[in-house]
DNA sequence: GTGCGCAACGGTACCGGTAACGGAAATTTC
DNA sequence: GAAATTTCCGTTACCGGTACCGTTGCGCAC
């Protein structure tokens, strides 16, 4: 029976103290090598296997780092969590995350557990949380970092951009494409704050430049290529005129574009869709669908490396606000960069 | 400052004892509910935030559940953690997860550093780990699930299905429909030992109705739609004659839709593409794609509740090996059931 | 031979909670 | 009104490690 070997079992195996056993797992000084090896060999041979909960209690700090993220069916969260992955491989931290469902009191709950687990860092999805969870989040001595966002202010630090230019970017890609009619289609508007928030950039440029009527379809279903290709469909028949339509990500859009290929409807001629994201999928697709593309792997691998660094820099509290660039582009299938 | 307040600052302040505070902050019973009410608003005032290293330690056991995947990047396993993540809400458990990238040493490491988390329960990805990694399955006392595949033994519990009889029914289902021109398509066959069963239930499939010559066109890279888009080009490239091809996965059967749309092959009247997984994606294609569905979400729910039934019944070691229903489908836009 | 420095190891006291048991006051029972 | 419960709370002893400081033994210089 493995599991109940303590260290203290391994000590006594070994004739040395807990301590020097201790020392010995850890690779730490102060232990000479045929001790080291001994010890080790004698641990292995009782299938001896550390307790991160007691080791992480006794120095009174753990490897964990907590990852918020609001779902795990869009695949922008996994990529972003990839990224962090990348970063801390090898630093022997370990991530462990939880999904809120876009719903706050959930988040808050979330973060407490997470806190109170003492981790090492904390990311969190967005700078939208609700009073309480961002108490928490102020009051914690763990490094926190907010992500995707950039249009608030953040608790601690914070890696992402700004949500609002991201939408009036792509409104003024699209009137610079010669659009006159504009649409907008997305889902999930009454949880998804930065979603929100590209509507809102997309819809304020839309009006400076005068394009006052912009119909709208939207719906509190989660985003999918099936919602935007029923959405699409609908918002035509409403409105057949349309020459471009902004949808809330590209899950949407590529819905939007089956549903022009089944109807055979000419795109980008007649209509231009355009999404959110860059996602992979969409620079494979057989028409093309602007986009604007985000580094989503990139935040998540800059978010890890700011907590690494605030652990190495003991003490510093550097705000810290990295904005990461962002592209649009009118064809995702071209590199091109369009504005 | 919070952070520093300990159960024993609450205590003190609330002039009650250690022990009765914890029992008041959790709820536990022998405490008068005066006592609990003021013991809770004092520790609210101080800010006092719950230790759950320390809790773990104490009682031997963490709300842990770690999650080992071989990559983020594929929607599935967004899925299958999903699905764990619905079934483990409002228990109090906590998902952690880390990601091997198909390497072994790695998956050694990471199953390693979770076993030493003392986890609630263990999923890992796959039946087929090095032996150094199977006898840490075995050897853990904690409840250990392999899921996504049944080709093997288990460690311990498992859940997911044939991969090889998944492999087989999709050949089966394309003879079926008097197909008789077969090659193959996949990526990762170095490392994803599901999908190179898969591909051999395919094969062996095909040789035993006769179908000797089955062209591949294979890759190392991972798995994305335009590798398939890409790789579906080349085989055709060199032979142009076949009317289906299998795909490892969804991602690639998409990417080769995606290029005969492109080249205007009638699919499926000239070509059928068959993929695996049973994207929600593929239900949305403007051409029809055979695949086969699966039910990650299920995977992960039903894996997450073998570990939480297990938790219940103390002691018993049901070997459970719960096999998950697929489904072939010829046309993924379609409900209908072929086979 | 004495004193000194350094390498290697051990003892003790925690880290912040919880299980188990015990005991006194309040309540019920006959 | 005494005995038997029940209710509520405290004491003690850990859980399995690690930090801190002290101790031992040995080689070396003088």
């Amino acid at each position: 029976m493995h599991s109940k070997v303590t260290l203290a079992d391994v000590a006594a195996a070994a004739g040395v103290s807990k301590m020097t056993a201790s020392r010995a797992m850890r690779g730490a000084k102060d232990v000479s090598p045929k001790t080291v090896e001994r010890v080790r060999e004698i641990a292995a041979e009782l299938g001896y296997m550390g307790n991160h909960v007691a080791a992480s209690l006794a120095n009174n700090r753990t490897d964990l780092i907590g990852v918020v993220v609001p779902s795990l069916s869009n695949i922008v969260f996994s990529e972003v969590m990839s990224g962090i992955e990348d970063a801390i491989a090898g630093t022997g931290l370990q991530p462990f995350f939880g999904v809120t469902g876009y719903d706050p009191e959930r988040e808050y709950l979330l973060v407490r557990q997470m806190l109170s687990w003492r981790p090492a860092g904390l990311i969190v999805t967005g700078l939208d949380q609700d009073s309480q969870t961002r108490e928490l989040l102020q009051a914690s001595t763990a490094p926190v970092v907010q992500i995707m966002d950039t249009d608030g202010t953040a608790a601690d630090m914070c890696v992402g951009f700004s949500q609002r230019e991201a939408g009036a970017g792509m409104a003024d890609l699209l009137i610079a494409q010669g659009r006159k009619q504009f649409g907008y289609v997305g889902c999930a508007l009454d949880r998804d704050t930065r979603a929100i928030k590209r509507r809102d950039g997309y819809l304020e440029s839309l009006t400076k430049s005068g394009f006052i009527q912009v119909p709208q379809q939207t719906s509190t279903e989660r985003s999918s290529v099936a919602a935007g290709k029923a959405m699409t469909a609908e918002l035509l028949a409403a409105h057949p005129t349309l020459d471009a339509i902004y949808y809330s990500n590209d899950d949407l859009a590529i819905g939007g574009v089956f549903h022009c290929m089944e109807q055979s409807i000419p795109v980008p001629e007649q209509l231009i869709l355009a999404g959110f994201n860059g996602l992979d999928l969409v620079a494979s697709l057989p028409a093309p669908v602007a986009t604007t593309r985000t580094s989503r792997r990139d935040i998540g691998t800059a978010a890890a490396k700011a907590i690494l660094s605030r652990h190495a820099a003991e003490g510093s509290n550097d705000p810290l606000l990295k904005t990461v660039p962002i592209q649009h582009v009118i064809d995702a299938r071209r590199t091109f960069t369009a504005k």
